[in-house]
DNA sequence: GAAAAGATGGGTAACGTTACCCACCACGTC
DNA sequence: GACGTGGTGGGTAACGTTACCCATCTTTTC
């Protein structure tokens, strides 16, 4: 490897000879910490602004703090994961942190392992997850090396902070919107588990919900789930699935906003309406879906508030809360154009 | 700040310990230095194992490399970026490399810069900066401390490499095809610039390409431009600025896809119909917006080829490669049903 | 068989920052 | 006037890793 002549980097030493003082005085300064006079103060932040310091993080990182945020993200394909994202950013810019992504590789515990870790090596400050598949272990592990949020699984840990919204309740408002406008075979898309035995996921507690629902209106027998992913390719695939099956459903609920994008596809293609042929129903309504020229019905749990709230959590745990917290938000049902009551014709069992 | 109790990491000097060698020893397995025996490998890579040993980033940074690779992105709502982060991912992971990334804010430029530092003070390896909107000399200040691959912009510099797609290419094919099915009111839709004079942005060239493309159809008269920005909500807005002109456009070409989803949204909006009453083309053709429901006539530039080499010329940088590269993809016009021959009623001028 | 060349292992000084301690000064207080 | 008591400022030893150098030991060459 060559080394480039990189110009030399301004370092603590250099604004404190600059400014005629000790390290430890512009330390002081840089981490307002007690003991700084007022002249002191203004002395350092001027030989800082003059030499253009900035602090450096690796070196930091090695005494302490990095002052950065690490968010593990499946993949970077849904828009609702951006709402959360602007939200945490909002919440922990201020006080001076700054949130660096990696993606965590959607349904594959292996490549969410070394996302897990590759946080971990660059010794972030505090880690904020979101729809993690891996086992809960795995997640109280991290929880004691590093200040843990979860984002979106119904665990219960003592170890780190949960934000979640009630997806029982927002499965119960698709299946009953569904059900009020007169249908009955309502077919679901779903997740599949890579991992066994996960009861805490949120697209597990979507489908049981949704099963639960059909059970309890006596459609126990109309239950149809396609078991693909949280995708538009899973939401294509597991739409095709569902549509070959005879009677065809006459609503598909779909556990996500791009799985039911994915559907809206499979059934165009099909050469069906929707919603004259079938009716389709999404989750999450990230922010400007609401502006896809076909209005998905979706449920709205809000991505800004959970992504600024997780960071807030974050922060309080980094500051040294221990007791585990859990924070979770009720959905809402947004109807919009593509659901309505299934034509007479649909009708028939 | 409370001091958690994490147990402490498991270092170099405990790998050395436990395999009764010398700390530079591993050092030079974990590095695959030279004047390592293949005995003396297999010992310290057991000890490794054994210990559960991972490099410390930070106190790595302190010496040289981190093996993180710093990515820029304006936004993760654009499918587009998701298509070039797997191919980047693709190619460095298997030199143990780690992306991270940043968002830099769209189109801010205070808020660009501050992401650009944030990766500097985190000493990654190299930076890729996908569609930055700073000046060249900020790039070209970059470049000299930090191997620098900038994406999507049309910039010559000796200092840096270029990956991008040939705009200009694409935005013909984009017009030639509407002009072709009989358009001659199209529309375009661009982002609205926030520093002055840049030429070398791809909006601008898109959006030059299509009023020269015009003025060469000697269609100059009904150059349209709405100025607002490629997301969903700039295509809305820039769309229903459009619509409002009269005559109407026929056609409207949106600088990109998320652009062309909002505009199709604000064209349902006003009650009219997509290639009925109006043709709507996007740019990008992001892998699996193919499967929308409406398919999007698009152009389509391979992001993951884009992110590829991306990745592969950092790598080369980081190895001491100095001379610049430019690689640039030609486009091809993905035509789907989004576009269509205007009806007769539409063509009176 | 001596010298050169190659192969292998280790010692050590940084890298930039901060936590912990100590030293000093200017006050009041008894 | 001796003695605390805050309020300031500085010295220094880490933190974990690696680049650079040197010390062996083995093999090859004349």
């Amino acid at each position: 490897m060559v080394t480039r002549d990189r110009r030399r980097r301004v370092t603590i030493t250099d604004v404190a000879e600059h400014a005629q003082v000790s390290t430890t005085a512009v330390s002081k300064v840089l981490r307002n910490a007690y003991g700084v006079s007022e002249a002191m103060r203004l002395k350092v932040q001027a030989a800082i602004d003059e030499l253009g310091y900035r602090p450096h993080n690796a070196a930091r990182a090695m005494r302490g703090r990095t002052f950065t945020i690490g968010v593990l993200l499946p993949h970077i394909r849904n828009p609702f994961f951006a709402d959360i994202l602007d939200g945490l950013t909002d919440e922990i810019s201020a006080s001076g942190y700054q949130a660096i992504m990696v993606q965590s590789g959607g349904n594959d515990p292996a490549a969410e392992r070394r996302a897990s870790d590759a946080l971990v090596d660059r010794q972030v400050d505090g880690v904020l997850w979101v729809a993690p598949v891996c086992p809960r272990g795995q997640l109280e592990k991290l929880a004691k090396d590093i200040p843990l949020v979860v984002l979106g699984r119904h665990d219960r840990s003592a170890l780190y902070d949960c934000v979640l919204d009630d997806d029982e309740v927002g499965a119960e408002l698709v299946v009953e919107h569904l059900i009020a406008l007169g249908h009955r075979r309502i077919a679901h898309i779903t997740q599949k588990d890579t991992v066994g035995g996960r009861t805490a996921l949120l697209h597990t507690i979507r489908a049981a919900t949704y099963e639960r629902m059909m059970t309890e209106h006596g459609l126990a027998d109309h239950i149809a789930i396609a078991a693909t992913s949280y995708t538009e390719e899973g939401g294509y695939d597991g739409a095709r699935e569902l549509l070959v099956r005879d009677p065809r459903p006459t609503a598909i609920f779909a556990g996500a906003d791009q799985a039911a994008f994915g559907a809206l596809a499979a059934v165009h293609e099909a050469g069906l309406s929707v919603p004259g042929d079938i009716s389709v129903a999404g989750y999450d309504n990230a922010r400007l879906t609401g502006l896809a020229h076909v209005a998905l019905t979706s449920v709205d749990q809000d991505g800004a508030i959970m992504g600024q709230t997780a960071g807030r959590l974050l922060l309080e745990r980094i500051a040294g809360r221990t007791a585990a917290v859990r924070f979770s938000v009720t959905p809402t049902l947004v109807a919009r154009r593509s659901t309505a009551s299934p034509g007479p014709s649909l009708l028939g069992e």
